[in-house]
DNA sequence: ACTCCCGGGACGACCCGTTATT
DNA sequence: AATAACGGGTCGTCCCGGGAGT
């Protein structure tokens, strides 16, 4: 997030730590809020962690509601799209795709994400019912990841690899639900075996739809 | 507000009844940590809308921790056996039950729980990992939902509803991860139609799973 | 105050349980008095120490102030005539028994009393100003201890041991401010070197008051 | 207030001055802690009796027992070297000095200190036993107030004015025992009179290291 | 132009000494 | 004699405004 810089020639503009510091911010925020919650966390929990004061958070986010949607825009959109989107690019049938990305990353669920759950999952379980402006935003990244996942899986309709009297987008609706239902059940269990029960009932599942 | 007072002889105290208070403090509690969430609910907000005071409510609960954990073990808990469980019973076949359960009360989802999840899974989500006592808890409420799932789907196995070879406490975690991602993706999503990509999936998967 | 009683042949009356119980509490709030100080203890935490409810207590005391003044006219005056001027009955020359008391007493100062102080003198810096009734019954406490100092010293004085144009009432109120100042000043240094200072302060004063 | 500011141009702010508000709060919270003792004195107290609010407050003391602290380190230290070491330097013979300045300090001793005591020694004898930090800076107080009299009277010795023998520094710690003594006594028998004991066997116990 | 930092109050959980009821 | 209930009070934190400084 905020390594690598160092290789890059960079703009010379002296004012890009605006960008920066906003990024740090971000960074640092994203990571409070995926352990404490949006409300569990302060504003000085977060400015503490950054190299700057008070007013300077403020400076980049008029109220602290700001930074929670700037999380959901900015942060988990993108994370969204890097895990599960991204790489289904690089199989032939998506469908399988879907399948196995869900085995190395939830198979592989390491003690922390298991107990902190999908922070997608978790702002919109906390926030969307409390704030109009946070619902919104987040209907709008379980959209994205839902359409995209939609995209993903027309194209393996077209290339026959799903039933032709299935509804894609049902489909990707259902796994995004999987999804939060795994993660949401891990980080209530917090037992890994969650994954065996589930890794066969998806395998179950594919089969109905696949042709 | 509590009737079932019905055969008790006593002299209709005013209101020194212990476990009547305690009983609407949960009551009032349940509803409002179900609206805003633990911890976007103040113990004031709580008390306002009792007949009480803030030094009564302290007089039940040393402290709001304590308030939490009574609500997953004395509400929550029993909600989960009235909802999900005790119909099971009236079921020859518990497969069958589990489905039509979950159609009617997923499908009547009024606006007001689709905006606010399940309230398990929204204690889960967000004190999970904030409170060892809340985790302990919740762990025990979600394994109390799996283990009397199991044994109704044990009981439909041994009908002969369910494969010889499956095993049911994985059936009966993965119903309940669809529960928790049915509700939270509905309340993310706010659309009902959610419901709509899911009993599909549900009546796919089960077909799996049935003899 | 509280011994000897062991040899008497007890009033056989049952509900003695009522002096029991006052005296029970008086001990435990003297004691927690002592370490924190008449504000910074709270009935609660006295109630707690003793097998009683806070109903009871109540029922012994109508306020916490009562409390106090209890402390001060049951135990603290107490304390005062068994340390400081009983002993003195045993002494031809009184005036050499308020040195010799005072070594022995402060010499072997523990570390608990260096800590704690006076109990009396606790009080009087702590409760004297904020309080009338404190600070009458405070009043009393000190004038008795001086006053029957101040017979002592009459006694000595008719004895020829000290000299006959020397106020003896002051020189009591003095004897009883060095009590208060060696206590006060060992609590705040936390080091019983103070008792070398005053040891030899004290002889050299008794000195040029000796006849 | 704060002089010093001298050279500096500085347009006059209004009232974002860090240093005065800080000596603001001070300034109240030491006659209020002074008067009801350091327990009996809610922050709010002291923040309704300041022209700022009790945000304000916080940022300048963390924590009320910062404040405290402060108290004993700027606020008392400074008194301490006004009123009992400062004067000392205008006498040729500090010994006689000390006399003299307790019998003009303590003889014109008003009704409102008589009732209130010394303000170190009041802090030292509330809250030398509740809390380390006080504990400590308290016994720096005490120390500072022994030294800084104990050159003076190393001063005086050199003169010839104390005998070689006299160890100064015990006499030092005696004269302060006996203003703590002398201070606490009269603030519990409330009445001027004990000055009158006092002088008298001051004076005398002076001419016992008068060389 | 951006950062700093003093300041503002409302509100947080919790505890206090006490009284009503039984 | 004991428990349930009472409110007002405690310290401390929250999110945030806005003038000053670099």
């Amino acid at each position: 997030m905020k390594a690598a810089v160092s290789g890059r020639p960079k703009p010379a503009k002296k004012s890009r730590d605006l960008e920066k510091s906003r990024k740090e911010i971000l960074g640092v925020a994203f990571r409070e809020v995926y352990e404490h919650g949006f409300q569990g966390v302060s504003v000085q929990d977060i400015v503490k962690k950054t190299s700057m004061t008070n007013g300077a958070f403020y400076h980049h986010f008029p109220t602290k509601l700001d930074l929670g949607y700037a999380l959901v825009d900015e942060v988990i959109k993108g994370m969204i799209i890097d895990r599960w989107i991204k790489p289904l690019e690089g199989y032939n049938n998506p469908l399988q795709g879907v399948v196995e990305l869900f085995e190395i990353q939830a198979g592989r669920a390491d003690v922390k994400s298991l107990r902190l759950g999908c922070p997608l999952n978790n702002l919109v379980q906390e926030m969307a019912p409390l704030d109009k402006g946070f619902e919104k935003r987040l209907r709008g990244a379980l959209n994205l990841w839902i359409d995209e996942l939609d995209i993903h899986l027309q194209r393996a309709k077209k290339k026959g690899f799903i039933k032709r009297n299935v509804a894609t987008r049902d489909v990707a609706t259902f796994i995004v639900l999987l999804h939060e239902g795994f993660y949401g059940l891990l980080k209530g269990l917090g037992d890994p075996k969650v994954y065996r029960s589930l890794r066969e009932a998806l395998r179950n599942y594919v089969t109905t739809v696949a042709a």
